[in-house]
DNA sequence: CACTTTTTTTAGAATAATTCTAAAAAATAA
DNA sequence: TTATTTTTTAGAATTATTCTAAAAAAAGTG
């Protein structure tokens, strides 16, 4: 567990929001001045690979991370962008149901108008 | 309706995959040589816009195209990749229920080993 | 049809997010 | 400590997508 390591897990843990790769390499670079965008890259993926945090795709291709690796809904306004979480107790084993076979995970983004932008 | 925009909506509605603009363009190409990626990305955008077609992303970053603008549920193999389409009839009136408030649409990718790849 | 206007196509350059590379630095193990 | 492994760093490379500007095609008009 290097610095670099340590600064960008507690950034994501943090944070409210589901950020970019980018604004995790902003709010370090604030920190610690010297720290390399690869370093966030590499970390970003070697977090991901130990579970610590999640990896998520939206539609516009940028992949932002989430502290949270227990499944939840993705509510996405589609005027303003923002990303919000959405418990979602007992919804894997609603689509087991539904499907008749057993699922790893889910990804659910749901599009809507947010209570600021209606 | 050019020939270029027509071949393009073809070739989507006849595939049974969910392929990206790359894998349409190598398609087109072998009808219409002549033809230029950048046609099938300004397609692409114009048949999505339209609604003729879907525009989907999945975790590896790289749009896909679906002839289905009905939602329905992606079944990706994360063993193979491969995705499937599962119908979802009242599925987004079920969500608008638990959620309490109207939805524009959703977007539900689930993750299972698929039959072949047991 | 002839002519004008609008839309689309094309090739190639530009962009942006991410990954790769290789050497230096840091962390860990012995 | 010394050796070994892992991580960091800067910058180059890659890849999917978008942009640009001129040529071609399509659509609209009298």
């Amino acid at each position: 567990m290097t610095k670099q390591r340590a600064l960008i897990l507690r950034l994501i843990r943090e944070s409210k929001r589901h950020m970019t790769a980018d604004e995790i390499y902003q709010l370090a670079k604030a920190e610690m001045p010297g720290i390399a965008l690869a370093t966030v890259y590499n970390n970003l993926i070697h977090l991901s690979e130990i579970g610590e945090i999640k990896k998520l795709t939206f539609r516009d291709r940028t992949d932002r991370y989430d502290k949270s690796s227990i499944p939840h809904i993705h509510l996405v306004c589609d005027v303003c962008g923002k990303v919000c979480d959405h418990p979602s107790e007992g919804l894997q084993q609603e689509m087991e149901q539904r499907l008749g076979f057993p699922i790893h995970e889910y990804e659910l983004a749901i599009h809507y108008t947010c209570e600021n932008c209606q």
